[in-house]
DNA sequence: ATGTAC
């Protein structure tokens, strides 16, 4: 990297500029936070690309991903780089407050994981059960399919190397969380009042769907002769092949992946209501159920704009999102403050501060127990790859966009599944 | 993040 070329501004602004000869401004919100050299790299990389609309705004939680940095808000005019909005299409989160209290909850939470962990598949794979029987989940999966399966024919039919015979997997997968950073949480707020939050996406088919056009984008840069700083900043243009194609199929897996976070929901509130330790509850006191990583059109500076959130939120005026930290730090409920020079948008977590390999490498079982000391929750070799000493300190994160959101309420967690 | 191949 030629460092001589960074600049950062003087002005004492809540984000710092970054300005390279010949490419489009970088505007940070990394104020107090970490932004690792490959992270800086990839960010000046994706600068050069010529169809950025005004600027990057990079957030707080921003670490190094595939093809560009994730924690990434990317503004492109007539262009999308399907790398960038990668291949967990879709992915997000979703919270609901009950009218449980805290004093409602049983002493021992370990039945309350167990119920849950019974409801919802984790982990790799797909639904095993006969969904079409009487089991419990069958009904809002078949009625989430029902909304989908048309639209899905459309994709199939053109692109049969999308579908690859999991036609029916696609759909015994609404329902089931993944694995890495996917979660479902119980959590409580300031008022003492419990909390359902899950961190979930598009599982095996947004995954297919992205990969497939990430390779096709690829191939249209070798066609087309062009040359660019790394192979995953290929990108589709309007009007050439494929660009509608993949438009369609990535709002559908967008949809899939909303609609999976509100199936995986309903089985945790059954599941909750069947273990018999709650009094009745209402959970739909207040739904927020947002995308952080996607891609769709808006208007910025005036101009009609595809807008990539590479985990990211969208934080327009008066949004509600959701900003969840790692394994028992905690999440936080915010709400938008619309600020432009973001793209009305902000962090989706914590983010990493290193590898999962190097995560199992460093951090030990017993480091992992006192972290998590008042979390119901993995204990386990295998899941320290997701330890919260693997993230970033989410309070310097949040303190970094106090000018993209306004605090609402923190969540503490009490009861985490994981796949 | 995912499913499959190595």
């Amino acid at each position: 990297m030629n460092i001589e070329k960074i600049h950062y501004d003087p002005n004492d602004l809540p984000y710092e500029v970054i300005r390279i000869h010949e490419k489009k401004p970088i505007k940070a919100w990394v104020k107090g936070v970490a932004l690792e050299a490959a992270a800086l790299q990839q960010l000046i990389n994706l600068a050069s690309m010529p169809f950025i609309h005004k600027h990057i705004a990079v957030m707080p939680d921003a670490h190094m991903g595939k093809g560009t940095t994730v924690g990434t808000v990317i503004p492109t005019f007539k262009a999308i780089i399907p790398a960038a909005v990668g291949v967990d299409l879709g992915c997000g989160m979703i919270a609901m407050a009950t009218t449980l209290k805290a004093n409602d909850l049983p002493d021992n939470l370990r039945s309350l994981r167990t119920a849950i962990e019974n409801a919802v598949p984790v982990g790799k794979g797909f639904w095993r059960d006969d969904l079409a029987g009487s089991h419990p989940a069958a009904k809002p999966i078949n009625q989430a399919w029902s909304t989908l399966s048309d639209r899905w024919d459309v994709i199939a039919a053109k692109h049969p190397k999308v579908d690859d015979g999991n036609y029916s997997r696609n759909r015994l997968q609404l329902g089931t969380l993944g694995s890495g950073n996917h979660f479902i949480e119980i959590l409580l707020d300031g008022g003492d009042n419990v909390w359902l939050m899950l961190h979930s996406g598009s599982r095996g088919v947004g995954n297919r769907i992205g990969t497939y056009f990430i390779e096709l984008a690829r191939k249209e840069m070798t066609r087309n002769q062009i040359n660019l700083p790394d192979k995953d900043l290929a990108y589709l243009s309007e009007g050439a092949d494929y660009f509608d194609d993949y438009l369609y199929a990535v709002q559908w897996a967008q949809d899939y992946a909303y609609l999976n976070r509100q199936v995986m929901m309903g089985q945790v509130i059954e599941a909750l209501k069947r273990t018999g330790e709650l009094p009745e509850f209402e959970a739909q006191l207040q739904v927020i159920n947002c995308h952080h990583n996607y891609v769709t059109q808006e208007s910025h500076f005036g101009e009609t704009v595809w807008v990539t959130r590479k985990g990211a939120v969208r934080a327009q005026e008066g949004d509600w999102g959701i900003i969840p930290g790692s394994m028992g730090v905690g999440s936080y409920i915010v709400r938008g403050k619309g600020n432009r020079e973001s793209f009305n948008s902000c962090s989706h977590g914590a983010g990493r501060t290193m590898s999962r390999s190097q995560a199992k490498k460093v951090i030990s079982l017993d480091r992992h127990a006192a972290d998590t000391a008042h979390v119901e929750c993995r204990k386990d070799e295998g899941i320290l790859d997701e330890s919260p000493g693997a993230y970033k300190p989410l309070d310097a994160v949040m303190a970094a966009q106090a000018d993209l959101v306004e605090i609402v309420h923190k969540l503490r967690p009490l009861v985490c599944v994981k796949g």
